[in-house]
RNA sequence: GUGACCGUAGCUCAGUCGGUUAGAGCGCCAGGUUGUGGCCCUGGAGGUCGGGGGUUCAAAUCCCCUCGGUCACCCCA
């Protein structure tokens, strides 16, 4: 034993495993994102975790934490080296290749969604992983999506949300334009940048971005002013549209964010109060957002990240076709919220094992009726386990406990008796009973 | 990628100023007689003290390197 050389096991950072009880929580999520996104008539579909380099870095993001995929003894011949393929990094871009390589056959709008992991090479941290799921709906359509669609994604995310039941949150969102018409009209040069400084007015504050605003950007205190009073702005009607227009910066493109912000808003009017505001601070996701831009967080967490976001893009699939292909979409992040739930033990993790009942193996000569009971029982839609050897009762027993079957069924000891019980195990109570009649309830 | 902190049984941790066979609780396994779980009692298994090197008569303890982890930044679901 001492000079066995044992690999020791350990978990890998960002990689996360759950536990059989836990796992069978996530699938009931998964299945009810499924269904929430099939209810407003979203196909499926499901790319391979990998795609071509040249597909990942279309856009030219290519400070992207993409990790690559190659044979190990890759290079070993004359082929080089050099990775060809890479696991997706996020869902939309495979989706887009999918869109430009089956352009013919699709129905236009056309609407997908797509439930998959992806991975992304970044330092691991509370709700930030290196491999977790993605849950995407997108829509895209030829020559322009339709703004009904901008709100549409928002209400699905919304129903998603609720659905699940994850507590208090709240979706936020805005429209590029604005911001980039308000930057522009000030004679901000660095758009992109500001942007993302902006966005971090709730984390560091009105003073902390005019300052860094200043700073890295080399902006005048009064634009730099001037910014973070738009990016102050926020509502949950269209009132956010006079906030703006009293700063006094005027263009067309600021004029088209907040027509369009405010339809989208006032189409999700039905939702509950407080659950859709517009926040013109929020610029977060990827560049490639020229619109509509949602994110979505926990109310309870406040500083922990977004758990989902997504918006508006003009021609996602014009890398790979000569085509415009515009759409719209937003992402849940399923691992982020299912992990935070979990630390927070907030999940109702209402039973261990799938089984509903253990058929208890009293020995060998009653193991035809045994395995006849768990039979008939399955045909009914229980699921059944026949314990596997007849040791002890009480084993059998400890064994339904620990993984918390609700009822352990009693079948004959003896060839020749009739009897058969079943026990239900949070009440300790045991009665007579028949496979072919018997229900939990009663 | 940058920075700070942390690594002792499966888990949570104790281990004095360096000192002999490294401990506890929980968990796990087996018993406590013949057909019934949770409680209790008894016993048992389980550790390269993250790894390597150094200082020393002697290192879990001090020093260096390295690997791993956590958190913050960056970025984002």
């Amino acid at each position: 034993m001492a000079d066995k050389n044992v690999y020791k096991p350990r978990p890998i950072s960002g990689f996360p495993e759950w536990s059989p009880e836990v796992r069978r929580t996530e699938q009931r999520w998964i299945d009810t994102i499924r269904r929430v996104f099939e209810s407003y008539g979203y196909g499926n579909l499901e790319t391979p975790s990998v795609e071509e380099l040249d597909v990942l870095l279309a856009k030219g993001e290519t400070d992207k934490e993409i990790y690559t995929l190659q044979r190990l003894h890759e290079g070993d011949g004359d082929e080089g080296g050099e990775a060809r393929l890479g696991l997706h990094y996020d869902l939309t871009v495979p989706f887009a290749r999918y869109a430009a390589q089956h352009f013919g056959e699709l129905v236009f709008p056309f609407k997908r969604y797509q439930i998959q992991r992806v991975w992304r090479g970044e330092r691991p941290q509370e709700g930030r992983f290196r491999e977790f799921y993605q849950c995407d709906v997108d829509v895209i359509d030829l020559n322009g999506v339709s703004l009904t669609f901008d709100a549409e994604m928002a209400e699905v995310a919304h129903a998603v949300l609720s659905t699940l039941g994850i507590g208090p949150f709240r979706l936020r969102l805005s429209n590029r334009k604005i911001l980039q018409g308000y930057l522009a009209g000030l004679g901000v040069a660095d758009v992109i940048p500001a942007i993302r400084l902006l966005d971090k007015l709730d984390k560091i504050g009105a003073e902390g971005v005019v300052e860094a605003l200043q700073v890295q950007l080399g902006l005048a205190a009064e634009t730099a002013q001037r910014c973070v009073a738009l990016a102050e702005i926020s509502s949950s009607d269209a009132s956010f549209v006079e906030a703006v227009r009293v700063l006094g910066v005027e263009n067309e493109l600021i004029d088209e964010g907040l027509e369009e912000l405010v339809f989208v808003i006032e189409a999700l009017g039905h939702l509950p109060e407080g659950r859709v505001v517009a926040d013109l601070s929020l610029a977060r996701g990827f560049d490639y957002y020229t619109g509509t831009v949602y994110e979505g967080a926990f109310l309870d967490y406040s500083d922990f990240g977004s758990i989902c976001s997504g918006g508006r893009y003009d021609d996602l699939a014009g890398s790979f076709i000569n085509q415009h292909l515009p759409g719209v979409g937003i992402s849940i992040g399923l691992t982020r919220i299912f992990s935070k739930l979990v630390a927070e033990e907030r999940l109702d993790l209402s039973r261990f094992s799938p089984t509903d009942v253990l058929v208890v193996l009293p020995g060998e000569e009653v193991r035809a009726v045994a395995a006849g009971v768990a039979q008939t029982l399955r045909g009914r839609g229980f699921n059944v386990e026949l314990y596997h050897e007849p040791t002890k009762i009480g084993k059998q027993l400890r064994y339904a406990a620990r993984k918390e079957i609700p009822f352990v069924w009693f079948p004959p000891f003896k060839p020749g008796e009739t009897v058969h019980e079943v026990k239900d195990m949070a009440a300790g109570v045991q009665a007579e009973a028949d496979a072919e009649t018997w229900t939990p309830g009663g």
